[in-house]
DNA sequence: CGGCATGTTGAAACGTTTCAACGAGAGTGG
DNA sequence: CCACTCTCGTTGAAACGTTTCAACATGCCG
C-alpha cells in the first residue's frame, strides 16, 4: 500500500499536465499509441465510430483512471474529453522504461487492464440480454457504486443523453423514454439536466436485474 | 520471439495437462480464482448467467488461448467447455512466482489480458449496434480471420447455435433467420450442422459493415 | 428403427427505432 | 434584465426488427 503511493507518485512525475476542451479529440483511432493518460479532472469517452456514422461508447473514465494503455502500435479507439478535462500524460516508452527498473509498475498496468477487461464484460453481458429500462438502470448503478460526488445519491454526469444512449446502445429517444419511466415510478429524480438523484436504490437495483 | 519460447515451455512445465467432457464446468463465477488455463483441443466458452436464466457467452477460447487470468481472488465469470476440452492447468501461484524472477513472462500476462480486452470491446461495437444479420457475418468473419482448419474458407465450429446465439445476444432463431438468409443469398453454405462454408467472402465483409 | 436433442420455419406480439414536432435551458447581445 | 436563439432534451405515432410461441424437420445415438 505505502510503496504503492511512491511507486504511483514515480509515474506521476514523468507526466506532463494537457488539458483538452469539451469534445476535443485527444487521440484517434488508428493514431500511433505514443502515450498514456491519466484523468485529474473531467470525463473522457472511449469510442468508436461506424461506417453508417452511429458511435459506440466502450468505455468512460473518470478521475484517478488511466486510459490508452495499448498492447499494439496504435490506438483502436478514440478517446474524446467529454466536457473540459485536465490529464497526465505520460510516453509509453518512459513506462516501458520505468517497468524494467520497478516489475511492480507491470503489476499496475495488468490491475489497469484487468479492471478494463472486467468493466468490458460487463458491458457486453448489459447489451447482450437488457431492455433500454434495465440498461439505464444498470448504468446508474454503477455509477453510484463509484460515485464521486459527496452528496448522498447524486449523480452528477457530466455526460449527454447522447453520449449516455451511445454508451447503452440505445438510441436517444429510447434513452429518454426509459429516464422518463424511472422518473414516473419515482425511483429517480432529475434536477436538471446534468444530475440524478436516486430516491430508490432498492428499486432501481430489481429493475437493473430484470424485476420490472 | 526465439526467447518467448523458451518462456512459454517453462509455463508449459508447470502446468498438467487436464481434460472435460462436452458441457463440463470448468470452473464457475465466484468460485476461487486458484488456476489459469491453456486449451491444447477443443472450444471453451466463458459466459454469465442471469436470474432470468439467459446466458451471455462473453468469449471463446480455442487453442492455444489462455483463459482464467483473474486478478481479483474469484473468478468473475463461469467457464464450460464447449465439446471435449485438453487443457493445461497452471496454478495461478505458480504463475506469480515464475513472474518474478522473469518479468518477461507478466509482458505475456500483460498481451493476453490486451488481447483479450480488445476481443471484449470489439464485442461491445458489435453488441450496441448491429442488426442480426451483421452480427452473424461479423461472427464467421472474425473465426475466419483465426481459422483452425486447413480447407480454404470452411469453418469447423464446434458450437451449437445456442452457443452462437448467446454470444450474439440473439435468440436461438434470429440466429437461424440471419443464417439461412445468408444461404439463401449464396454468401455461405453450411454442408453439415457445425460446418460453415464462406462462398463469398467480400460480400460477407459488406453485410458486417452494414452494406445490407 | 424409434426416440430425443437440435435445428429450422411461420405468424403474432412486443420493444426499439425512426421521423416529426414540441419544450426547456443556457448563453448572448440588446 | 429580458428576449432571442440555439442546442439539447422530451414526447407521440407509425415503421421496423427481434422475440415469442408453436409446429415441423433433421440428424444422431442407442
Amino acid at each position: 500500500m505505502e510503496e504503492a503511493c511512491v511507486r504511483k507518485s514515480e509515474m506521476d512525475k514523468v507526466g506532463v499536465s494537457v488539458k483538452f476542451g469539451r469534445n476535443e479529440t485527444i487521440y484517434s483511432k488508428g493514431d500511433e499509441a505514443r502515450y498514456s493518460y491519466k484523468v485529474i479532472e473531467g470525463a473522457v469517452r472511449l469510442s468508436r465510430i461506424f461506417a453508417d456514422g452511429r458511435r459506440q461508447i466502450v468505455n468512460f473514465f473518470l478521475p484517478d483512471e488511466t486510459f490508452g494503455i495499448e498492447l499494439s502500435e496504435e490506438y483502436t479507439s478514440t478517446a474524446e474529453a467529454v466536457g473540459d478535462v485536465l490529464a497526465l500524460r505520460c510516453p509509453r516508452l518512459c513506462i516501458a522504461q520505468l517497468t524494467e527498473g520497478h516489475p511492480d509498475i507491470g503489476q499496475k498496468r495488468l490491475a489497469m487492464l484487468s479492471k478494463s477487461l472486467a468493466a468490458a464484460e460487463q458491458h457486453v453481458a448489459m447489451l447482450g440480454h437488457q431492455s433500454a429500462k434495465e440498461r439505464v438502470a444498470s448504468f446508474f448503478l454503477a455509477l453510484e457504486m463509484q460515485r464521486r460526488t459527496e452528496i448522498e445519491r447524486t449523480l452528477d454526469l457530466p455526460l449527454s443523453r447522447q453520449d449516455i444512449a451511445d454508451y447503452l446502445g440505445l438510441t436517444i429517444e429510447t434513452t429518454c423514454r426509459a429516464l422518463s419511466e424511472l422518473k414516473r415510478q419515482r425511483i429517480i429524480e432529475a434536477p436538471s439536466r446534468r444530475r440524478i438523484v436516486i430516491r430508490d436504490l432498492a428499486g432501481l437495483q430489481a429493475i437493473a436485474e430484470g424485476g420490472a
